[in-house]
RNA sequence: GGGCAAGUGGUGGAAUGGCAUACACGCAGGACUUAAAAUCCUGUGGCCGUAAGGCUGUGAGGGUUCGACUCCCUCCUUGCCCACCA
């Protein structure tokens, strides 16, 4: 090639150079200026890069110059999610020590972030496994204990074999552990929980002040959150004072429950079968469903298994005696554990009533089929209908019934309570009504205990005689101790480190034992975005000065694969820190940008699929800027990428076109255009240059659509190589100069290095073109004189005409109808209708 | 089963009531070259036609409108998320 960028690596590694030791991306608070805090979602240092995290900073890395070019305050840094269990893994396997191997990973990961030129301020860099990062995971954590939002409790719990740990719910996806897939079983032990769910209407609620979140997100939060309205109903066991609580949203369908089901391992259940005959087939039973794994028991085809526990409960609504059964269809965890089965009108108590020769009892009619009798049913009826068969309630539509009985069952004492009206002062722990109106959550609190040892420890001393005693804040941080080994069996291993776990009590100095468990990484990441704030501050977690100028982050990018866990427990801290007054604002991300995957071949890129294009080869041929410029020009940030091997040579080529431009027609004279010396050809440069900067910059700011930005510079492009500009005519030179200095300006935040060199050599003084302001359009250029309007016959296009800007309606019209290709298409018919939208289009209807 | 996206040339995509396929990739032809690469130029939805031109065309069907890729209804397909949730 004639001209082509001479040596794209070592102008990149120059301008890499100069801006770290310029410090063009510092970030410090200027009160007089505008602040913009933009961040991507901190990695996990793996040691290398993918092309998602490519994409993810990419795209932060353009809005962040972009806003430092229109005179923005910029806060861009970068850290990383540093615990977790790949380093342990790395330890067991390579018998390395697993910070080691995570600075190491860090390290490598850091050159590449340096060989991409992203804009961040380096200097607040952090690493959540540093102690002065974790020691406010403890801090946090205290102050959590101390406001009764971190407690301890005995439950079963998720329970991963292969990693040897518990898994918070929402770590387990479809009944498997989502870092190894292996299948997830159910332990008794004791655990740290956070109470997100002390948050869960404020969550739900400001989820409204996320305007500017896409909306699945904000749909999947809500769902996730599942705020559901309902019942409680009192059953009560005959025979016995025992009361099954039954939740649902379907009070009415009360009159048709004929019979209740109880979770195999619901608390009442033993009880009540102590002593029956049945009882050592039933323990068998609730073993079996015990053992099988969450996966097998929630497969939507698998047959529904129960039994009858030999007991009867009292309907409170009509008196009636119905059987209790155990079923694994029915879930400990959801409601009360424990259901009333309306089979007409539920499918799966349909499908188990049906299996059980159970009764069947239609209380909501089907309009289309109002005689139908129960016993022809082949399946639930589950939609709208009148109620039937429910005494006073008969004829009411179903959908108001559901608030009519919740109502009365809050207002009406059981049969059995022997009031007249229910006790209403306690009528909860009176259990005289027959039901409460009541609201049921998803949200569970977050089980926030692992038996690892890669993560802050929980700070927490176990003394004999004080019991369960928090370590002095004073004492922060409770570092983890080094050179452990770590075998990946038998629990923690800090269990087996006894300089960790012999302590003295802070109250007592009795010898007591330290709190083993370290907390779940998803914690380290509920917070970073407000350490980036005062990353260094040894004295406290943030300055509230620093985070009031800062936060909230205005621009937040990241996967979709986080649109759940992160967010919402970032969220929930949020919150918690609003309440202890440290900050003044609910919410941390204002705007959320999801961005999509990256795809090869149709299939999304990852190791397990072997279908990875590694950043760094492509580099290594092409250069950073070529590919960004791919990465942004395919798609836009939010939708799918599919990687395209030979695309990529497109934005090389263009890159190369730039740099040719430059070099061969850049010359240095006056920046002075005479108004007289321009031609038609100047004027329509000068216009599309315009124009060109009018549509960049609100592409930028209108969702981020910078591919169609960049098409709109390579269109500008393509026109300047038409454009003769002579050399005599200084004029004609400083246009063509104008429009170059535009595309570099423009092109800036997509590919800075080849930028700032050509920048450098059209004779800028500035340090960087980062520090140049963002170029403004003159609006009249852009006007025209004559416009060209589109002139359609019943809808079809049938001619284009170039009339004045002002040309009036009746003129335009004589225009038209004057023309003999139009008259050719009217073929005399009388004209109906004459529709003008000006300067776009006209439309006659014959 | 519920929720949310999306469906446009050979490919990535553009147009969000007003010229469908901008821009780019790929492909074809040409220029340059001994040749190739690179670069540059031209063409490129389908059908009919030598051409001028015409017809047709945005998953399918219907509707609203002077005008629909765009709005409404029904359906199909794909992707993502949730889900024995009572």
């Amino acid at each position: 090639m004639d001209y082509s960028i001479e040596n794209i690596h070592t102008i990149e590694a120059k301008w890499q150079k100069v801006w770290e030791e310029a410090k063009v991306f510092k970030a410090t608070i200027d009160a007089k200026k505008k602040k913009y805090y933009v961040l991507e979602m901190f990695p996990y240092p793996s040691g290398k890069i993918h092309m998602g995290h490519v994409r993810n900073y990419t795209i932060a890395d353009v809005i962040a110059r972009v806003k430092m070019m229109q005179g923005f305050n910029v806060l861009h840094p970068m850290g990383y999610d540093a615990f977790g269990q790949p380093a342990e893994n790395a330890a067991i396997k390579r018998k390395v020590d697993p910070a080691e191997w995570t600075y190491s990973c860090i390290d490598q990961m850091r050159t590449e972030l340096k060989h991409m030129g992203f804009s961040y301020d380096w200097d607040r860099e952090l690493a959540t496994c540093d102690p002065e990062y974790y020691r406010w995971n403890q801090w946090i954590f205290l102050k959590m204990y101390e406001k009764g939002l971190a407690y301890k409790k005995a439950s079963s719990v998720n329970w991963c074999p292969s990693c040897d740990t518990t898994l918070a719910n929402e770590e387990v996806i479809n009944g498997e552990c989502w870092r190894c897939k292996s299948e997830v079983k159910q332990k008794e032990l004791d655990q740290w929980y956070l109470k997100i769910t002390a948050y869960s209407e404020k969550l739900l609620e400001d989820l409204k002040q996320l305007t500017n979140w896409p909306s699945r997100v904000v749909a999947m939060q809500e769902n996730w959150i599942g705020k559901s309205f309902g019942v409680e109903i009192n059953f009560k066991v005959k025979g016995s004072d025992d009361i099954i609580k039954v939740f649902t949203t379907r009070a009415d369908t009360i009159f048709g429950a004929t019979y209740v089901v109880l979770a195999p391992e619901h608390p009442l259940v033993k009880k009540l079968i102590a002593g029956s005959k049945e009882e050592s087939k039933i323990k068998t039973f609730i073993e079996k469903v015990a053992n099988e794994s969450k996966s097998l028991r929630m497969s939507g085809d698998k047959r529904k298994e129960g039994m009858s526990i030999g007991r009867t409960a009292i309907n409170p609504v009509n008196n009636e005696e119905i059987p209790i059964y155990i079923a694994d269809y029915v879930l400990m965890e959801y409601g009360t554990g424990a259901i009333m089965a309306v089979p007409t009108h539920d499918q799966r108590d349909f499908s188990f009533a049906k299996d059980h020769q159970l009764p069947l009892r239609i209380v909501i009619s089907d309009p289309k089929n109002p005689a139908q009798r129960a016993e022809d049913m082949k399946a639930a009826y589950e939609d709208e209908g009148v109620l039937i068969n429910s005494a006073q309630f008969n004829g009411l539509n179903n959908k108001k019934a559901i608030e009519e009985i919740g109502k009365w069952m809050s207002a009406t004492p059981a049969p059995w309570s022997g009031e007249t009206s229910p006790k209403m002062k306690d009528f909860w722990r009176g259990e005289t009504a027959i039901g409460k109106v009541t609201i049921h959550w998803r949200l569970r609190d977050w089980l926030i205990s692992r038996q690892r040892y890669w993560g802050t420890p929980i700070p927490f001393i176990y003394c004999p005689k004080c019991g369960t005693v928090p370590v002095p804040e004073d004492q922060l941080p409770v570092a983890l101790p080094k050179n452990i080994q770590i075998t990946g069996q038998g629990g923690s291993p800090l269990n087996y480190v006894s300089e960790f776990v012999n302590v003295k009590c802070p109250k007592c100095n009795a010898a007591a034992k330290r709190e083993t468990d370290t907390m779940a990484t998803f914690f380290d990441s509920s917070w970073y975005f407000l350490r980036f704030c005062s990353p260094t501050n040894d004295k406290k977690i943030f300055d509230q000065a620093d985070a009031k100028y800062w936060m909230p982050v205005d621009q937040y990018i990241g996967g979709i694969e986080h649109a759940i866990l992160h967010l919402l427990y970032s969220r929930f801290f949020t919150k918690f820190f609003k309440d202890l007054g440290m900050i003044d604002f609910d919410e941390p991300f204002t705007r959320l940008l999801t961005q999509g995957m990256v795809l090869k071949d149709g299939e999304v890129m990852s190791k397990s699929r072997g279908n990875t294009v590694d950043p760094d080869e492509i580099i290594k041929k092409y250069g950073t800027d070529s590919l960004r410029l791919f990465i942004l020009f395919a798609a836009p940030p939010e939708d799918q990428l599919e990687w395209n091997d030979n695309a990529i040579d497109g934005s090389w080529r263009f890159l190369n076109r730039v740099w040719n431009l430059t070099q061969k027609r850049y010359r240095f004279v006056e920046d002075k255009i005479l108004a007289d010396q321009m031609d038609q050809e100047d004027k329509d440069l000068e216009r599309e240059r315009n124009l060109t900067i009018k549509k960049v910059t609100e592409d930028i700011a209108d969702g981020f659509k910078f591919n169609t930005a960049i098409s709109s510079l390579m269109i500008l492009m393509n026109r300047l190589d038409k454009y003769k500009g002579e050399e005599s005519n200084s004029t004609k030179q400083a246009i063509l100069n104008r429009t170059i200095k535009s595309i570099v300006l423009l092109l800036a935040p997509f590919t800075p290095h080849i930028c700032e060199e050509l920048w450098q050599k059209i004779g800028s003084k500035e340090k960087s073109v980062a520090n140049v302001s963002w170029p403004s359009f003159d609006a009249t250029a852009i006007k025209q004189d004559l416009i060209q309007v589109v002139v359609q016959v019943n809808g079809k296009l049938r001619g284009k005409f170039d009339v004045a800007v002002d040309i009036s309606e009746a003129q335009l019209k004589e225009m038209i109808l004057a023309d003999v290709t139009i008259q050719k298409f009217l073929a005399g018919q009388p004209i109906k209708k004459f529709i003008y939208i000006p300067g776009k289009i006209a439309n006659l209807v014959v």
